[in-house]
DNA sequence: CTGAAAGCGCTAACAG
DNA sequence: CTGTTAGCGCTTTCAG
């Protein structure tokens, strides 16, 4: 049987010193001497000493843990927004305790409380909606947190997403420069700010243009409910122009209009989606998009984040930041069109 | 300020019993007279008390939390088997701490370290080869691994996959019984025993039939050295089928062959590939090949993991489950082919 | 069944 | 700079 942990004292015994010189030489900001140090990096090396993690946050209060909240895994938008957070994290030497929240509502009240038991020092919660109790309850145990990719009203929740309003508006006036006055839009779940935002943005630039909605069908980010759409779109006086609210959909329903409908994109119709995943740029796809500048989006999350847990300052944060419209091969250029 | 914590000491007061009695009643196999549990059950709801999952961890010697490595999340095939096994675990009462292994050897030695450090009750490795430094590492900690969709001839640790052999014979089969007698095979990274083994079936069955391999090119499990091995191998004399390691690499092989080199599949050339990916089954791939058994591969590794964990009967086991190929439109399909 | 007491491994004052 | 002394919040003997 071998022995399960090598403990701080016992380092201590071996470089003849205090338990304390050995906590102090493996603590960051702490003092001892050259001598001390060497002796106790000697000795632990001698013997495959590590900190215990979570003796160390006990005392100290800061378990170094972020727990992650994400939901929907398939869509190629989040493994990567994870990676990018992970590592960033992981960079600040922060790690990541992953929960996967149930579509179900009201699970995501268990998911919290199972995250606060673990002691993290922050939440970040991806694709989920808060309630304010939630939030509450982060604020009592205090644990900041900061949502990912989706946004609320509450003034004090802090939230990084894309400037879905303003990518709406953009696929708007791209769709009209190129002269498309039948447009449709399949949306996501009304639940997500993300979706209200990118319609109320898409809706407003259109009705700027003075033209309406032509068609509307939900697709609640369901790759089925997507294609079922489509199908109802397209039965009778489909549009010329459809942009899907984001790019999951948006393979549904290219190959909806290509492989079950027959029709030809963008010589019959145009499609735009939103967030640029990798699929969108495969050649398969070569979806027209609006790109969610993820990488900027994580760093700002971590950055709030990490400001938040190590500076103590309450000061929340809600960003928006803007993303361009990536020109692929699924819809119509607009003569002369300029980014 | 808020309070940043609730202890059951606190609950203890005010529910008129001692500290232990507390524990007790939230400890599983603990003794409490109903009496005692209720008037606890309440002083702790009252107060919004929940236990420390880290004070217990360090008393217990028991986190339950296992750290997850996963390298490729690009690939669609792990962040489903990250779902599911997150789902199965969390479903057990383990929570998962998420490491990403830099495609760097020698790097999941720093990793595994920061793993043991958070004294993680075991660890999977998906996708990831382990030195039997390493693994030996894990052993004297007294932390159990397996590996998941990787395998190595460590007798002492544990691995779940398809069997990777057997998969590959499949494709050699079914190629052959269709006609064909060209063949080329695009290879993922050698290093990875799911790659050796799918070859090593692939070729065997091939020699079987007295075939030997028309042309082969590595891809290395990576989408642009994918399409660059296509290009190479479709150059001069191009094979009438190819068996591609992976989906996700045959994804970009199926791109190339089309909107590049303008070839039609399967009437030009046939396309099989591993894993079956959610996009090997969209219309635009459409995609023939052998479908991994994720959710048994899944339950496996936690079955053996946990039961390593607490049973502690160290006995290792290595389990390789058979998938079946899935026929879709990638490849000719043999007259009268039945699974 | 229940309370008192002893730590788990470590950090953080506190005197020297 | 360094050792000593308290605990962090909880589980677990050990006596009752």
């Amino acid at each position: 049987m071998s022995k399960k942990h090598v403990t701080s004292a016992e380092v201590a015994e071996r470089a003849g010193v205090s338990q304390s010189a050995v906590s102090r030489t493996f603590t960051p900001g702490a003092s001892a001497s050259k001598k001390t140090i060497e002796k106790v990096r000697k000795a632990a090396a001698e013997l495959g000493y590590r900190p215990n993690v979570l003796a160390r946050a006990m005392v100290s209060g800061k378990s170094r843990i972020i727990g992650l909240v994400v939901a929907y895994l398939e869509n190629q938008f989040y493994p990567e927004a994870l990676e990018k957070l992970s590592n960033e994290l992981q960079k600040r030497g922060y790690h990541v305790l992953i929960f996967l929240a149930e579509k179900t509502a009201g699970h995501i009240d268990t998911v919290v409380e199972e995250i606060l038991d673990y002691q993290v020092d922050g939440i970040i919660a991806a694709s989920v909606a808060m309630s304010s109790d939630l939030s509450e309850r982060c604020r009592a145990a205090g644990v900041p947190m900061v949502l990912f990719n989706r946004s609320q009203d509450d003034p004090n929740m802090s939230a990084v997403t894309s400037d879905n309003y303003a990518g709406g508006r953009k696929v708007a006036e791209f769709l009209l420069a190129a002269g498309h006055q039948k447009i449709g839009h399949i949306a996501g779940w009304h639940g997500a700010s993300t979706q209200r935002d990118r319609e109320a943005g898409f809706i407003s630039a259109l009705a700027e243009a003075g033209v309406a909605l032509h068609s509307r069908a939900e697709g609640d980010f369901i790759l089925e409910k997507a294609a079922d759409a489509t199908r109802k779109m397209f039965a009778n006086d489909a549009p010329e122009a459809v942009f899907v609210a984001n790019d999951h959909m948006a393979l549904a329903v290219l190959d909806t209009l290509r492989f079950e409908l027959g029709l030809k994109v963008p010589e019959d119709v145009s499609v735009v989606g939103y967030d640029d995943v990798p699929a969108a740029g495969w050649p398969a796809y070569n979806l027209t998009t609006v790109r969610q500048p993820t990488n900027r989006m994580v760093a700002n999350t971590v950055e709030i984040l990490l400001d938040q847990i190590e500076n103590h300052t309450g000061e929340t944060r809600r960003i928006a930041i803007d993303g361009p419209l990536i020109l692929r091969g699924s819809a119509r250029i607009p003569k002369g069109w300029t980014t």
